[in-house]
DNA sequence: GCACGTAACTTGAATGTGTCAAGAAAACGC
DNA sequence: GCGTTTTCTTGACACATTCAAGTTACGTGC
């Protein structure tokens, strides 16, 4: 299980949230910050982890609370939101640059990739039939580096991994 | 409503999709050779139109069915599924090549666009933590031209277009 | 051409993610 | 502190997709 990524006290992380909810003009209440504490814990976390980690440590928040908050966190532009095929909708606190995901097609774990080709990739598309783009989003598919071990060491042994669930909306 | 896009007899195209078909060791079947004409007279449908599509032509065939096709044709790689954020699953009828889509967030019109860098784009991420990368997917997100058109003449004037459903789910 | 075995389809129900709606609670400005 | 407005709670609903059991029909061998 995951702790806290970078090495941030947590009232200073929830003082930043504070903070955040304030810039965006948005009020700030416990749900919204258990909701973004959640997702600073659990990047790429999907709506029900999301819901099972708030209700975790604080008092009951309604499902459809989480769903309002992480709807008012997307469009305030303090959460992204990601979905790669085969998934629902999953969630990741806004770091601002522009970051690709890779997706392990055995497990579905997700792991935030640098962008390959300088700041903005591929956001030169040639002209696609009038079309302005304005977000060239890349999702990798492929094996993350346990599920290919485990392909690779023996092929009835069942990769497992972390606490993400089997993914096998992709070929 | 928009024709067959290709000038290619219907019978030829038949015939060409009975050959996919048994070429990858399926049975032909009338629901599946409806399913690859649907997606051949509408690329990037979701289910719902396909469902559609081949009932309007054909006699009754069950949503079940046209699940299991679509499936089956995914998983022999004769259809490719595709899944923007906040839209249901589409299809298209493989091609083979490597292209990526435009995602208008209006009204939700999906275009093919090909490569921008040559063949295999933007699939050297680099080395994402272990990741064996075996495709590269990119969605291109902004506005078609008719709905940019729309927003540039009038604000109050919605756009619309084509019979694709409006799109609500990005941002 | 006919029969058999298996894959594919039909029917019906279930799952689960996400949304809608009405009322209650609480955050913020004064 | 008080009132307004946003946000949360509760409950029900909508929809895409899947599951399961039984029937149909495709393809193969005779």
């Amino acid at each position: 299980m995951a702790e806290t990524e970078h090495a941030v006290p947590t009232e200073h992380v929830h003082l930043t949230h504070e903070g955040m909810l304030r810039a965006a003009q948005l009020r700030v209440t416990r749900p919204r910050l258990a909701v973004m504490d959640a997702l600073h814990e659990r990047p790429h976390a999907d709506t029900g982890t999301v819901i099972a980690l708030v209700r975790g440590r604080h008092t009951n928040v309604s499902h459809q609370a989480v769903y309002d908050c992480l709807h008012a966190l997307t469009d305030a532009g303090l959460v992204r939101r990601i979905q790669p095929s085969g998934s629902t909708a999953r969630y990741e606190l806004r770091v601002g640059d522009n970051h690709h995901h890779a997706v392990c097609r055995s497990c579905g774990s997700i792991t935030d990739v640098d962008c390959a080709v300088g700041s903005v990739p591929c956001l030169h598309a040639d002209d696609p039939q009038g079309f302005t783009i304005d977000e060239a989003e890349v999702v990798y598919w492929g094996l993350c580096s346990v599920c290919q071990d485990a392909a690779d060491d023996s092929q009835d042994q069942s990769p497992t991994r972390t606490t993400q669930p089997t993914m096998e909306g992709r070929r």
